[in-house]
DNA sequence: GTAGACTACCGAATATGACCCGAAGTAACA
DNA sequence: TGTTACTTCGGGTCATATTCGGTAGTCTAC
């Protein structure tokens, strides 16, 4: 069910206020927006909005208008920023409980996600900085030339290419030139999860 | 179920003040700090965001007033890929309606934004690789030192950082130490918005 | 070209919830 | 057994949503 151009503005800026203010708009404000001079107007427009199945209302309630997840207002999901990572160091403790949102589709259908915030610029010649945020997939194993979480000797986490050599040991690789890789047996290193994603904000 | 205007407020206050004493306010308190005289207010209240499914309360017991993990699935804002751009190169054509899904929190609260996708290396010194998405806020004008997306000569577009020379003329300056800024005057070109944001999958 | 069907709008009347009060009632707890 | 806190009741006002009866304009099909 498609919207006509009206329609579409309108749940447009359902979308903003709800997002800004955290409750939807009345219908005052909806008209004054949208220059109307009757809320019979509005009223319309939400119903037909309704009907088309985008939004969700109560009868007779103020402010009831719940927008309902779709092709133009997909869905993401909050993933918990575990903390920070950098060449060589630990894993910073998780400060709170912050999170960060991430698009649904920047996550594999199985399997957990977290998102951890790169310290250093032991990454930077594959074009990630210092502060970029990274969304990785919680797995135990990984492919060869894959982007890892690795943990060594169960203290220190870096990010870092992942290489198994003909000699059964791990190259840790990184992603800057001034930096040596790092050779670890298997067993005193653990694979964290694999980079998928990389968000940046400036 | 969304909640109204005050119901947002009182759930606010509710939250700050079980962050900050680990229990909850009592009735008194959420009175005088919303200045209302009676607590059949507070009471009626509390009951509609209840009913909201916003929080839990527990017969005629103090402070017992808790809080439930809203399952805010975070929205994300469906942007058009309008194309690509490289250096030099003008923007292809927007091929289809294709969009990307952007976390909410990404975009401004005012004024409209698009993504584009990068070809080529001219950013690769602010991290920005070849194939990256970048989230642009679309503006006219950009500040001293931004990431912008300028048009030249009406013709073709590139991303590079904005600088306005002493002499009148503007700098267009890539990342990549390989490659010349490039000068214009102020007339030959636009801003056709500035870089919020960068995505990238792997 | 014209008759539906639909979108987009208006203004006024109406209905109901949101929001607030004071006072009396009841459960919990020390 | 009080004291404290929450609950219920009856009463208001105002904000907000709903409905109704209209006017236009724009498509599409016959």
């Amino acid at each position: 069910m498609p919207l006509t151009r009206r329609q579409h503005q309108i749940l447009d800026y359902l979308n903003s206020y709800t997002a800004e203010h955290g409750y939807a708009p009345s219908f005052e404000e909806i008209a004054e927006h949208f220059n109307y001079n009757s809320l019979a107007t509005v009223h319309e427009h939400l119903t037909n909005i309704e009907r088309k199945g985008y939004i969700k209302r109560s009868y007779n309630e103020s402010r009831a208008i719940e927008i309902l997840p779709s092709d133009l207002v997909s869905k993401a999901v909050e993933l918990p920023l575990l903390g920070a990572v950098a060449a060589g160091m630990p894993i910073e403790a998780a400060t709170s409980d912050e999170t960060v949102s991430v698009p649904e589709d920047f996550v594999r259908r199985a399997g957990n996600h977290y998102v951890l915030r790169v310290r250093g610029q032991s990454m930077i010649e594959d074009s990630i900085a210092d502060g970029d945020l990274v969304v990785v997939h919680d797995r135990p194993a990984a492919d060869n030339g894959e982007m890892v979480i690795a943990m060594i000797d169960g203290a220190s986490a870096t990010v870092k290419r992942y290489y198994r050599e003909r000699d059964g040991r791990i190259r840790l690789q990184p992603a800057n030139e001034q930096m040596a890789p790092i050779y670890v047996r298997e067993d005193q290193m653990q694979v964290r999860g694999i980079v998928v994603g990389v968000l940046r904000r400036y």
